[in-house]
DNA sequence: GCATATTTGTCCGTATGTATA
DNA sequence: CTATACATACGGACAAATATG
């Protein structure tokens, strides 16, 4: 068996590093990234920050304006509701289409248990981290190597956004045993249920990111 | 009116010049892109070149592969499944959810006209272009970026596709009439309809090209 | 299996154009 | 309007990985 080994090139990794910057809310959005600058802090030349940015910016973390460079990615009421909508499409239907007894199943029970143990001790974060597994774990179910990576992509802006909004708690406490009943619902073979519960689980969500950004606009 | 400026940025430009070599079959499915050779070629530094390699492995045109460089995709029947999954998920779900007044409808009416054209003139490289921009106006209907982003991808993973497997009109000419049946239904307000033939289109090109794909494998 | 040639990965210097204080 | 900072793009360099004879 082939390990795959740490992805040692070094654009790949930088991209890693600062895509964790971003989703920790390390950089704050709207912020401009320097090339020289975050070049030199970094250790790495130009050209492969340059490079890094071509990755991170079709993954939408950053935002490209010509001759102005990059920065990092502010999200907006638009691109919250169509990362609600795609997830209802893609999470729903690999539902819907899911046999009880894929692979993916093990990954959902174990990265629920992960939110759990997390959720006890109130680390929101890791909690995010957790339920991000499980949700890309239900994609999985279908099989599908680009909806996979584009859910992985939305889950990345997403979880920016959650960090802008800043309110950790309210996005993820009440979703972790919503989780566990969707599994459970799975597991029993009742699709359509679980389907259904997906659908609700992602619209009070929706609503209340779209709520909590309607609140931060109103203060500023 | 702002008009958008042609993207004077050299690798967005360039991507686009290889994009449409991949696309047309100038660059076989396989074969190496050295960076030096190409850089020389196309008038650009390697480093540009190198950002170009970025933007279009992400899009799955070209394939990389650490400390070998890239080479042009070659696509596999795995590949092709899952974008016909894709099609029937993302386009079905756009008509049943369209309106008849969007402003796709229009395009969708303006490239059905221009596929007839070139249609006619047994042209099908054309064909397949507006055939494309058909389907992709047909996503747009859903007002969906993302999904707009994903499907143009896709679609040019698919034409790629098309060119390797090296009938166009089998996978052309039987389609034309179709959209225009899937236009009248939607311009009906007959949307459940309309999808229900738009799955049953997509059903049989996948099972097209799929063959076509057997017969290829079997010949050598 | 070894030595050599080629190619990628990465860095640096620099000229030019573009935006902003 | 000028000056400054920055992005864009080029070319050269060299080490490390890979392919070739």
């Amino acid at each position: 068996m082939k390990k795959d080994a740490p992805p040692q090139l070094l654009n790949e990794k930088m991209a890693e590093t600062i895509r964790q910057k971003i989703i920790a809310g390390e950089l704050t959005p709207g912020i401009r990234l320097s090339e020289t600058s975050l070049s030199e802090q970094l250790n790495i030349s130009r050209n492969t920050l340059r490079e890094v940015f071509r990755l991170l910016t079709q993954e939408r973390l950053l935002h490209y304006e010509p001759n102005r460079g990059v920065c990092v990615a502010v999200p907006d009421m638009a691109a919250i509701r169509d990362i609600y909508r795609i997830r209802r499409l893609i999470e729903c239907d690999a539902l819907i289409h899911a046999y009880p007894f894929h692979p993916s199943v093990t990954q959902m029970e174990k990265t629920l248990e992960e939110a759990r143990e997390y959720s006890h001790a109130r680390d929101w974060r890791n909690v995010g981290t957790a339920n991000m597994k499980f949700h890309i774990a239900i994609v999985e179910l279908a099989d599908s190597e680009r909806l996979t990576r584009l859910y992985c992509n939305i889950s990345a802006e997403l979880r920016l956004a959650f960090s802008y909004l800043n309110d950790l708690e309210l996005f993820y406490a009440p979703y972790v045993e919503k989780n566990a009943h969707i599994l459970t619902l799975l597991k029993e073979g009742q699709n359509e249920k679980a389907a259904k519960a997906m659908a609700e689980y992602i619209e009070l969500s929706e609503r209340t990111v779209l709520a909590a950004w309607a609140r931060q606009k109103q203060s500023t």
